[in-house]
DNA sequence: GTCTATAGAACGATAGAC
DNA sequence: GTCTATCGTTCTATAGAC
């Protein structure tokens, strides 16, 4: 184990990270992280709080890899409206659901701190998707009457609802085709060829 | 059989109903159930054999009340285009979420007997959506090679995925604003007078 | 059918040694 | 900082009286 520098604090922090999107937060408990991370008791109870914490901890690391991921696929170059067909149509493990927004039917998200980091990624998205419909929209592949913030909404929501199809049915190909739907319509909306623009 | 005040296996369905859209399964306990219900412990376990039982019980008959409520949208006499829309603009209480599509995220989705009333709620407003879009096509409305299915399914998950918005945001607008962009999307691929087909 | 009482395990958190 | 031991509570479920 020379590289052992992991500090429990962290084999802690990424224990949670794994338990909540396996089971979520309410399904997680102190002792699957303390059997998962290897530490004791008191490892878990010194650098945090409690429980809460300790999520709010791991979720924040989550959202900062995600929202990574998320400007990479923005930061590609590519025409404005192929960047929001990349994410649309990014690869995802759709029986797992979204690291984030999973979380959002927990009863933990009415604490503020639990519920920031996954507005915040959600966020990120909308905006960069706004930002590439505006693009889309001056150099004429996209209407420009069509409101750019509702549409960004919409195309997240299309994907998290997404998600949602797929585990309700436990059926990734749910996910798949409400993706290919939001698509569609977007391919029917934008000019005859704006995924060149 | 008689008017006979709500038997305590009624009573205890009920609660659960409630508790399942409040807190979710996993943050519902027995003791809950029986406080609000009024029932003893005696009762939950003579009449269900446990707490994922009792739970399927109540699932079916909240996708039932909610299957009727959906009927009912795409009964009323209205073109195919206005349905859909009638559909998607359903007044809805966002920051409570999906009364089965909430469920979805919870460990116990993986049990086909929890899964099933959910997916079948789901599947009912996908096969309604679909139906209207077919008809919208037949009548020159909507452009004869979008995926009709595909759509329907884009279309369901922008709602439920628009719960997830509001409630990550605490913010019912969230969810308004994800609706609006698909009704933005909507109308402009059908034809101008596509809510009159 | 409904009740009260209670079981054994897991829960979230704390104490205190090293 | 990390450990083991343990607290008091709640969990899901069972027993058994009426």
């Amino acid at each position: 184990m020379a590289r052992d520098r992991l500090s429990k604090r962290d084999a802690i922090v990424e224990a949670v990270k794994a338990l909540l999107w396996e089971r979520g937060y309410q399904a997680m408990s102190p002792r699957d992280v303390l059997a998962r991370s290897g530490a004791g008791q008191g490892s878990l109870y010194h650098h945090f709080e409690g429980k809460l914490a300790c999520a709010v901890a791991a979720l924040q690391e989550v959202a900062a890899e995600e929202v990574a991921a998320i400007d990479a696929i923005f930061a590609a170059p590519a025409p404005p409206l192929l960047r929001v067909r990349n994410y649309l149509q990014r690869e995802r493990d759709a029986l797992r659901g979204c690291r984030l927004a999973r979380l959002a039917n927990e009863a933990a998200i009415g604490e503020p701190a639990f519920r920031q980091p996954i507005a915040a990624f959600l966020d990120r998205i909308a905006g960069h998707l706004e930002e590439n419909l505006a693009a889309a929209q001056q150099s004429g592949a996209l209407p420009d009457q069509l409101d750019r913030a509702a549409l960004a909404a919409a195309l997240v929501a299309a994907v998290e609802g997404g998600f949602i199809l797929a585990r309700a049915h436990w059926d990734p190909a749910r996910m798949t085709q409400a993706i290919a739907g939001a698509i569609q319509l977007l391919d029917a909306v934008s000019g005859p060829n704006g995924d060149r623009s």
